[in-house]
DNA sequence: TTCTGGAAAATCGTATAGGATAAAATAACG
DNA sequence: CGTTATTTTATCCTATACGATTTTCCAGAA
């Protein structure tokens, strides 16, 4: 326990509010970032004094993420971080959005307005801009449309419900993105988290990312196009090319 | 703050772990119990000393509980129940109930073994049974019978994501049938909870009960004669029938 | 009578100490 | 040398005090 006794008191930043959101997500952040590995103990102490602050945010905040299933608490024990997607239930996960997104597609074609129509097209055009420029952090812009895109057609079809359902799946997805990168990492024969970054890139400019945009523009035109056939189809065909393409890595990555 | 100072000594009950899934427990039964009614403030400190517990697994229930969307956290002004379902919310959560449940009827059609078979046709006799005979508690056996229907249907279906995503929904519909209860009881003109029960049973012994019961009843065959399609069809035609019995109730009621 | 300003109260957010329990390490015994 | 029992440590769980912010209430002026 060598922890200041005292607060410093000369950082009297008036700390506007919400401390717990912000712990929640700078913990979020540090189990994207793997900074805590899945099936790791993640302990209430340090992670307090590491984040500077008290216990008490670090609960709540962990008591959140478990709700997302992101953290697992063992009554007694502790709290710990969950074990990556098992590749049955990633395809699990891409069953239920096959079940769900055709049909959220579907109804943005039909129902779709000009404030959505706008929103799309910006959406895709900021796509394609961060595509063709950022060399640095290319996995993070494309993952981040990504997730922005498939939100978006959630919110257009009008479903609130389904939108909020989509937002919990995205998260793990994200997190066996990073599993797939650190397995491969693993391959290698070296573990330090900070090549995750690069692998990402090596994976998206592989083509996958491309591909991932080609098939969203299709997508986004016929829901353009007020086409709720095609909108369906082109959406299921997305979701089924993503397992497709999430498969194989980790088929290897689970050897 | 009258609060006694000392925690008394006499109670020295070895209590054995997780106080906070208790609390967690409790909130949320008052919260079904229209305790505490939907949109009031819920005063951190004031439900610490009701549960005789201190505030700080007070503070992880609610913070799961928001998670849930049970309640909901103003940033700087404190926690309240959320509000209820409104119609469109309640039809959006019945469209996303139509997306996959109909699915998980077929797949738990095509993948149900002889274990799967024993529980289905336990739960379908321990409800007859329960609707029988109990004359006092009737919805509420109605209620959980539904809840472990459903569930344990999605759970054959193999797929857990989908078990556990409809987990979710099922709280708050609920809720929705509490809401529905209470309107009707306030147009009465008075506003004691304990009558929420009397109106339950009222409701249920109208015809409602023993239709969702026969539903299920159609469903649970398709799915122990492993025909598919058939039970595929019946969870559509149930889930609808069941909206149909919520609606007019729902529509009278936001008058 | 109504609106504005300030003061008081209520309540959330934060910090930290202490008790209890489970896991781990060490020592003793077979 | 292996197994069991005991001690030690680490960690969770609980309790309570303090500070900051928001809300509410009341008084005074237009």
């Amino acid at each position: 326990m060598k922890k200041k006794v005292t607060t410093p008191p000369v950082k009297r930043i008036p700390r506007r509010s919400v401390l717990s959101d912000e712990i929640y997500e700078m913990i979020k952040a540090k189990i994207f970032d793997y900074e805590i590995a899945p099936g790791s103990r993640v302990n209430i102490d340090a992670l307090s004094v590491k984040l500077e602050v008290s216990q008490t945010p670090v609960r709540e905040a962990l008591a959140r993420l478990e709700s997302d299933g992101l953290i697992e608490k063992e009554p007694l024990k502790g709290y710990k971080a969950t074990q990556l997607l098992t590749i049955k239930e990633l395809n699990d996960l891409f069953q239920f959005r096959l079940l769900v997104e055709p049909w959220a597609a579907e109804q943005a074609a039909k129902l779709i307005d000009n404030t959505g129509k706008t929103a799309l097209k910006a959406e895709m055009q900021s796509a394609k801009t961060a595509i063709k420029f950022a060399d640095e952090n290319q996995y993070q812009a494309l993952s981040e449309h990504d997730s922005r895109f498939h939100t978006l057609i959630s919110s257009i079809s009008g479903n609130q419900t389904i939108a909020d359902f989509y937002d919990r799946t995205h998260c793990h997805l994200h997190l066996f993105r990073l599993y797939m990168a650190n397995k491969l990492h693993l391959i290698d024969g070296e573990s330090r988290a900070d090549y995750v970054q690069d692998l990402f890139e090596q994976y998206y400019q592989s083509g996958s990312g491309q591909l991932a945009i080609k098939e969203h523009d299709a997508i986004a035109k016929a829901i353009l196009d007020q086409n709720s056939k095609a909108a369906k189809a082109a959406m299921h065909a997305h979701i089924e090319s993503s397992l497709k393409r999430f498969s194989p890595a980790a088929v290897a990555a689970n050897r």
